[in-house]
DNA sequence: TAGCTTTCCTAGGGGTCCTAGGCAAATAAT
DNA sequence: ATTATTTGCCTAGGACCCCTAGGAAAGCTA
């Protein structure tokens, strides 16, 4: 019998591009060797199981979108990497919906430390440079921020703004830019 | 053999409390048989199929979180509205994190339409009604309040904001006091 | 070429979802 | 009160999924 040539690289990827295809809750073990050509069984030499599986397309989307990011970043400050650093991560969102479920799921201490995760923070943190907040609002600020992007995403992923006519797009600049008067105009601790 | 006395609501409450218990993604047919001390065919006089009794769910937790909040939001107005209505939020995710899970499912638009949707978005508006913002500014803010509310129960319950000392509810007070001084100050379209 | 390691296989147990058809309990009709 | 009807829960069973154990063949190493 010839060789699929699998290793934990592919079935990884190949993971990836059927939770784009068909939801990330939806990815099984069984899909993925029908896509290799496989029997289910020849996947558990390259996978613990399927929550590892799972995990591992987590690391992956975490590591494709910082790379995104960092790319989207460079060389802007301000609002130009504020609109940057979101754009990057809606634009992942909805180009690999799959993925960016995955990024979701909770992460064990030791393998979040050593994700992308920390990039992530690292970067956000790197926006708000441009606009001078000092501790304890640096982390409230970016804790804001990163809940209003992926609370935003999310729910736009869920069909949460359907049932108003405004354009979503709009919606996205203008909140962009409130957030950014917001980041300008900090308010003091009370 | 004694009926053990099951009816749509009372399967789709077990269902609920179950999902708080073992998470929305792990509520199984089965599982809630075994709660009943029934069969798990036996359950499908009552529920369509499996889909079907995540919705319900959904639709429950829908209706128990607009009336919470609703009760939050009774006399308030401004700022106090927003505190009222985010606090309501993020206690009933806290307190039903299945539940809170089930509401993230997208419902095709029939079933959104006649859930208690609508009453979620018409009590949002309700706060900014303090903050005299005209459409389609009142929209986009809308937007993203609910995106910054969702976002941060959402991230908070995933662990995302577990790798910096800064206490949460501190974080979240401060945010919250953040958005309060952009709503008042929300900039002209640019 | 002989041995070793890796890759994929078959076999099989256990779990979940769901349908079909049957019997018995509760309810309605006579 | 007896009969008829509906309803609730049952057993049986198929399809799919997860995962383990052990075997055979492909490819590498000596």
């Amino acid at each position: 019998m010839a060789r699929a040539g699998l290793s934990p690289e592919r079935v990884t990827e190949a993971a990836a591009e059927l939770a784009d295809e068909v939801g990330f809750d939806n990815i099984t073990v069984s899909a993925l060797a029908r896509r290799f050509g496989v029997k289910d069984a020849s996947l558990y030499s390259h996978i613990r199981n399927a929550q590892d599986l799972r995990i591992r397309v987590a690391l992956q989307a975490l590591a494709e979108l910082a790379d995104q990011v960092a790319e989207a970043l460079a060389g802007r400050s301000g609002k130009d990497a504020l609109i940057a650093f979101a754009s990057a991560y809606r634009s992942y969102a909805k180009a690999h919906p799959g993925r960016y479920a995955a990024m979701q799921i909770p992460l064990d201490p030791d393998t979040a430390r050593a994700s992308a995760g920390p990039r992530h923070a690292e970067m956000t943190r790197a926006i708000l440079r441009g606009y001078a907040l000092a501790e304890p609002a640096q982390t409230d600020a970016v804790r804001l921020l990163h809940s209003a992007f992926h609370g935003f995403v999310s729910l736009e992923k869920s069909g949460g703004f359907d049932h108003t006519p405004r354009a979503i797009d709009d919606s996205w600049a203008q909140g962009l830019h409130a957030l950014d008067a917001m980041l300008r105009n900090w308010p003091a601790a009370g």
